[in-house]
DNA sequence: CTCTGTTGTGTTACTCTATAACATCTGTCA
DNA sequence: TGACAGATGTTATAGAGTAACACAACAGAG
């Protein structure tokens, strides 16, 4: 059994939300795409968006304050991951680089300092942005 | 002149505020913290913040909604600067690595990705916090 | 010197983001 | 079956950030 077959009622609404928007959507605005399905509080959203996360199903975007489902939904190893973000269209690309982790890493460990969690956002312009610029 | 030296009243007194401080505030903390001297509004402690940054002064920590005084204020080098920030203390660590920025900008270039701010920040436990924990 | 444009200021009101507190419901497992 | 853990629904509130408008301070051009 998958972890996102055991997801509730409330924690599908939302991730399905995230899945069908091509970029990152705000907790207010999954909120308002699900009125008809019954959601009328923030907290309905905020609670469901706290498990996804758990799960690595969906990733915050601190930048933005806003919220994506994880490109890569079937690898859950845990990766340090890094976002493009095009501030023109929305887009949003997630990859990780070992190289980046390990250095990242290394600067932790020399400063005995456990990192728990790692954000890593390149805002910018995407390639289709410029190029229709 | 340095740009330090051309800073308005607003801009001085929210600078002096977060160089005080040791950790991260957010701007409705500076905003308390200068109360007796004159600021009654966010728009204020916000539009000096805005400046501030502009002039790399101060950082603003995405993760937290919060803001440092630059830890190096004289070095203008507009590098790619990276934060280990303690979640028992709130003490900040800023530094940069040139390799973890080869690698961003790699990953840019290749995407034909034209990056304007990129945010690198580590949240976990600092040695002190963990010695004493 | 004065006009004019730019930048900063002060204030009110507002929007957006997130959480506290409390009551209820539902399923699981002993 | 009953007790606990987790999910739900709701109201109210806290925290973060911006819009719009009027005014002040100051520099440079004429």
């Amino acid at each position: 059994m998958t972890s996102s077959s055991s997801l509730t009622k409330n924690q599908k609404l939302v991730l399905d939300a995230l899945e069908k928007e091509k970029g990152p959507l705000s907790a207010y605005s999954i909120l308002d795409r699900l009125r008809d399905d019954g959601l009328r509080a923030p907290l309905q959203v905020y609670r469901a968006l706290d498990k996804l996360l758990d799960l690595q199903l969906v990733h915050r975007l601190e930048s933005l304050n806003a919220f994506v489902a994880c490109a890569h939904p079937h690898c859950h190893a845990s990766h340090m991951i890094a976002f493009g973000i095009c501030e023109t269209c929305g887009q949003v690309w997630e990859f990780s680089d070992d190289v980046v982790r390990d250095r990242l890493m290394g600067w932790a460990e020399s400063h005995d300092f456990k990192p728990s969690k790692t954000t890593i956002e390149m805002k910018g312009v995407c390639a289709d942005c410029r190029a229709a610029g």
